[in-house]
DNA sequence: ATAAGATACGGAGAGAGTCCCCGGTTTGCA
DNA sequence: TGCAAACCGGGGACTCTCTCCGTATCTTAT
């Protein structure tokens, strides 16, 4: 990623249509768009792709990575000016339409929680979580939030409520009213 | 399906070997499973696999489909063994169990609680949807689950926490836990 | 301003798959 | 035994991934 030399003015312009593309591209097809068809639509070769993203999923984290970023700061927007709980619900509110108004990022946001695929989703992964931590622990200090559930254990219930919302045909009521139960069923009893 | 004339004998013997395999290797791959590579483990020819199952749906439903009509029988008995709210639960967590261990099922019940795709999943639609609407409806007259949820809405939170659980590597105790937290945000209140 | 060297590009092509059709051959039923 | 029904598996038309290397472009030192 950083670069001993500053990166040739020509394949920065590459790099960043790649981005600009890939991330319209996977939002329309979802996480498996064709990549050579993301190369042509950007004007490259797709050795010129493969070169800057040696896989898909460092093409996928990178085209979203400002959004997930901007999910980060989100986090500490909210906590500052609602409740604890409420801005936990309304963080994941923004989370899960995220997840499917972005059908890549669905993709994304999942192989972020699993147990196994850590290893390839650092930054992404570490963003969302550590917002999803700061949240829940301030709902919980508030007795907002039931104390024996963890952070990721949110994360993925609300993975789970977007994939109940997306059946449903991904409205957003949809994702407030299933998000509502969830809530529901992690108050502090 | 109804043919007027009987199936010819070897018809059927390839169709019922067809119809086992399919289940293993989409149990073994998803519901990407290769389909020439199914037929070549059939022992059959592609046209014989194509004949037989016009489209990847077809021969999936086809696959499972007494899996499914199991599932039915099994919501009677639950009913009939335990007060409502306690059959609808455990009939829930055989479901998820079911979408979890078999790969290619989530796909099937994915698909057979959308909107649009009502179309092509008539029978196991049915079944599934037939059975979840008994005990949802026997638990919400009991007062043991609110009154303001659907029963395909009930299916498609049960899938939203079959895909949670998944993220957490799909161990059946998660699948317990979560659906123990969904229960609680859908009791009467 | 220019030339030399470092860097990046492009797109053909190999390889792997998928889906499906076709025409010669085999099989089962009456 | 005859013939309709079903089979087989090669092959075509596609799509997608990923690599290779000759060529084009940029940078820097002069």
């Amino acid at each position: 990623m950083t670069q001993s030399r500053p990166m040739r003015a020509d394949a920065r312009r590459n790099y960043e249509r790649l981005l600009k593309v890939a991330a319209e591209a996977f939002a329309e097809h979802g996480e498996n768009a064709s990549l050579d068809d993301i190369a042509k639509r950007a004007g490259v070769g797709s050795g010129t792709l493969y070169r800057h993203f040696p896989t898909r999923q460092a093409l996928l984290e990178a085209a979203y990575l400002d959004r997930i970023e901007a999910l980060g700061v989100r986090a500490d927007e909210l906590a500052g000016e609602l409740p604890p709980g409420e801005a936990l619900t309304e963080w994941l509110y923004e989370l899960a339409v995220g997840t499917l108004q972005v059908r890549g990022m669905k993709a994304l946001l999942g192989s972020a929680v699993t147990q196994s695929g850590a290893a390839a989703l650092t930054v992404c992964g570490d963003v969302v979580k550590g917002a999803v931590a700061r949240l829940v622990e301030a709902a919980q200090a508030e007795g907002a939030l039931r104390g024996d559930v963890a952070p990721i254990e949110v994360l993925r219930l609300a993975h789970g409520v977007a994939s109940a919302a997306e059946l449903a045909g991904a409205g957003e009521p949809e994702i407030r009213r299933y998000l509502g139960l969830l809530r529901e069923g992690l108050r502090a009893g």
